[in-house]
DNA sequence: ATGCCTCACTAGGTGAGA
């Protein structure tokens, strides 16, 4: 079983190299983020001819996210609960049947929140706190859990190819990262970090300033998992050379494979 | 480095991203 998100920034724009890498990695579940599509507008057809089913939670211009499954989910949640007043489509989530067990999959699109300072940066904590208490809800559930997307957190100065250049960015923010500490602290584990303590396993470069060409990349694309689904962890691996590819999303995808 | 690119929206710049 591979579960994978990836933060596709516009999938119409990005709709060649999506369709390459499905075929290529082949994952049962992919989470998508930043589709920057309404869900009327996604292109699911072609998605679906590669044999998947397609679940959006879109809107217009920006935010957007999707989970794309072999098999359809028995169940779909779409929207983060917590607040009436969140308009952004930040979050859907899916339960599989998995044989005797029951697989809960979301897709998430963690706000940026900068500038530090405005209401962006509180409102991404407060996001932060909906997902904390989302989190254990599920996880008094027992079923099956990954919450996987683009935290929009760099957890710690290893995860950063220039720690130093981000201290006054809303990713590295202390209140950020003990928000997304806290988060793990619920009992989840960061599977990247279950399998290695290498540095530069980054996620993310920066369009700008030749980030890419030096390697200058930052890890914020996150699968965060259950201990009945770490105990299963075969491997984690990130798909670096999707970032080469032509008209790139400056995030690649990230991979975990759970035995059956 | 409060913005070096890129996308969406929509036809010219603006907002958002990280």
């Amino acid at each position: 079983m591979l579960i994978s998100t990836f933060n596709i920034n516009g999938v119409k724009a990005r709709l060649d190299a999506l369709l390459a890498w499905l075929e290529a990695a082949s994952p049962d579940i992919a989470c998508l983020q930043e589709i920057k599509s309404q869900d009327e507008a996604f292109p699911r057809g072609p998605i679906e001819a590669l044999g998947y089913h397609v679940e959006t939670h879109g809107q217009k211009g920006f935010n957007g996210v999707a989970l794309l499954s072999r098999t359809p989910p028995v169940e779909v949640l779409r929207g983060l609960p917590g607040d009436d007043q969140d308009d952004h489509s930040r979050y859907i989530e899916g339960v599989w049947q998995v044989g005797p067990r029951r697989l809960r999959v979301a897709s998430i699109y963690l706000p940026n929140g900068n500038p530090v300072g405005t209401e962006k940066f509180s409102y991404k904590l407060a996001w932060m706190e909906r997902l904390i208490r989302h989190a254990e809800a599920l996880l008094a559930t027992e079923d099956d859990l990954v919450l996987a997307g683009d935290y929009n957190v760099i957890p710690m100065p290893l995860d950063a190819a220039n720690p130093q250049a981000w201290l006054g960015d809303a990713l590295f923010q202390p209140e950020s990262r003990a928000a997304l500490r806290r988060l793990v602290n619920l009992g989840l584990a960061d599977a990247l970090r279950a399998s290695t303590d290498a540095a530069k396993t980054y996620t993310f470069w920066d369009y700008q300033a030749g980030a890419w060409q030096k390697n200058a990349g930052i890890r914020i694309d996150h699968l965060l998992v259950s201990p009945e689904v770490q105990d299963r962890l075969v491997s984690v691996g990130i798909d670096k050379h999707v970032r080469g590819w032509e008209k790139p999303s400056d995030h690649v995808p990230v991979t975990i494979e759970i035995a059956a």
